[in-house]
DNA sequence: TAAATTTACCAACCCCGGTC
DNA sequence: GACCGGGGTTGGTAAATTTA
């Protein structure tokens, strides 16, 4: 329902019927034309048959709405939220009815195959001449008003997002990286490297100019920055960058916490002042800001952080992580491939690897992720070329029956036992993960070299 | 809204120990 | 000694969110 609002300051935008008449100034940026392309062929009127736009949406009814489509909406930011309410309520209707579900998350083959279609056509239809021309338009000044104009006219926004059942802007960011000429150009090598840091030196955190001159994407050049900017060690942990790397992640989880959480924390604690404290699962590794990790530990960037602290959790949550190696590690191959055959999914992003994750036993889902590359990539041959079914289905036919045959033959000659995973704690015990006294704890016990020394 | 930043996910590389 | 397989480490892209 749209709300009248008014009390509202905000001058009212050029209503779209006006803009049909084309009495718009022709000077508008790329992405308000492509608004206005779209608003003038699926714009919502509402029951009382004025026009809407942005401004006039009321939050709670845009969630309310929206909600039928996307559950969890109300999680995000409130201009996401108007916007997907005013570009995309009426796509996502058109899809339910259809009985198609609102996808986020990494996009399948099949999507960005009809990406590609979607922007062939978009270019037939319009003669625009390239997909670069088109997702690029600030690259060539002189045909941009041509170009724009003509995106307006064919309304872009419904080309580009069509059979795609997400919200129109993700398309089309992801078009753009489909077709970015300077994405996907591997990795860097010395040269790349040292080129990075001197345009670096010159021209600060403009990445989109350095982008263009290292001919990589912007993205590409920013991250590749935050990884090499600083003075970082690498190789094996120090004991002491270890145990900084435990304290720091244990301050910022504790640190996000709410003052809600907090005071129940110490309540808790003041009851027991043994210090067994504990800690709800996910918050051990989903919503960390590596960032601030970085900062603490000192000595590592915030990727080394972060899957160091994969590898440590995995440890202390399975304890020592014995119990996948030898027999054990087979029979987590066999039960891992067994679940993803029952799955019976199209795509590899349909998995809900948290579900997987409790099927092998008490591991953070990053690991029972690994393990699934891993066993791919060592077991089926070209499986770059094969989709995630035919993956799933060589795995099951082939290598499946070759994996039990050794579980048994291992069983036979060690006399061993298959433990059962154990299920998994939703609470762990803050002194079992971060007071734990395992041996994860890196190899020397001095540092290595201080940061900045290689 | 575009750009920047952060998080999620994916994959290659490297080294080491076991086996033939 | 060559050849693996596996684990750990590192580096890459994709997606999502936040900021300007």
């Amino acid at each position: 329902m749209w709300t009248a609002d008014q009390g509202r300051q905000k001058p009212r935008r050029v209503p779209a019927r006006s803009l049909q008449k084309g009495c718009r100034e022709s000077t508008r940026e790329e992405e308000s034309s492509l608004e206005s392309a779209s608003n003038s062929a699926t714009r919502y009127v509402s029951e009382d048959g004025r026009d809407s736009d942005e401004s006039d949406v009321d939050l709670g009814s845009a969630v309310k709405q929206l909600q039928e489509f996307i559950p969890d909406i109300q999680e995000r930011a409130a201009t996401t939220i108007r916007r997907m309410y005013r570009d995309d309520l009426g796509r996502f209707r058109e899809f339910k009815a259809q009985g198609v579900a609102i996808r986020f998350g990494k996009f399948s083959a099949k999507e960005n195959e009809q990406i590609e279609k979607n922007v062939q056509e978009f270019l037939s239809l319009t003669g625009i001449e390239s997909a670069d021309k088109l997702l690029y338009t600030d690259r060539y000044p002189e045909e941009k008003s041509l170009i724009t104009n003509l995106k307006r006219k064919h309304a872009f926004r419904l080309h580009i997002g069509k059979g795609i059942a997400r919200p129109w802007k993700l398309v089309y960011y992801r078009a753009k990286k489909i077709f970015d000429v300077n994405n996907y150009k591997g990795r860097y090598n010395e040269e790349d490297t040292k080129k990075l840091k001197a345009y670096h030196s010159l021209h600060g955190n403009d990445w989109k100019k350095i982008g263009a001159m290292v001919a990589r994407s912007s993205l590409s050049v920013a991250l590749k920055f935050s990884q090499i900017g600083g003075h970082r060690n690498h190789g094996a942990w120090s004991k002491t960058e270890t145990q900084r790397l435990i304290k720091a992640v244990e301050d910022v989880i504790l640190k996000k916490m709410s003052p809600q959480e907090l005071r129940e924390l110490d309540s808790r604690l003041q009851e027991d002042p043994e210090g067994r404290l504990s800690i709800v699962r996910e918050k051990l590794y989903k919503g960390i800001s590596w960032v601030e990790v970085e900062a603490k530990v000192e000595t590592r960037n915030w990727m080394q952080c972060k899957s160091k602290w994969t590898e440590i959790l995995t440890k202390r949550m399975t304890h020592g992580g014995f119990v996948y190696r030898g027999v054990n590690a087979l029979q987590a191959k066999i039960t891992l491939i067994e679940r993803l055959y029952e799955l019976n999914v199209n795509d590899a992003n349909e998995i809900d690897w948290e579900d997987l994750a409790s099927a092998i036993g008490d591991v953070p889902p990053p690991f029972v992720q690994a393990k699934f590359y891993k066993l791919k990539a060592a077991c089926v041959p070209f499986w770059q070329k094969k989709t995630f079914p035919e993956i799933i289905d060589y795995l099951y036919e082939t290598s499946l029956p070759l994996l039990k045959e050794k579980l048994e033959k291992k069983m036979e000659k060690n006399k061993s036992q298959i433990q059962t995973p154990s299920a998994p704690k939703q609470d762990f015990l803050f002194r079992d993960i971060f007071y734990c006294d395992d041996d994860s704890d890196g190899e020397g016990s001095e540092e290595p070299s201080a940061p900045g020394v290689p």
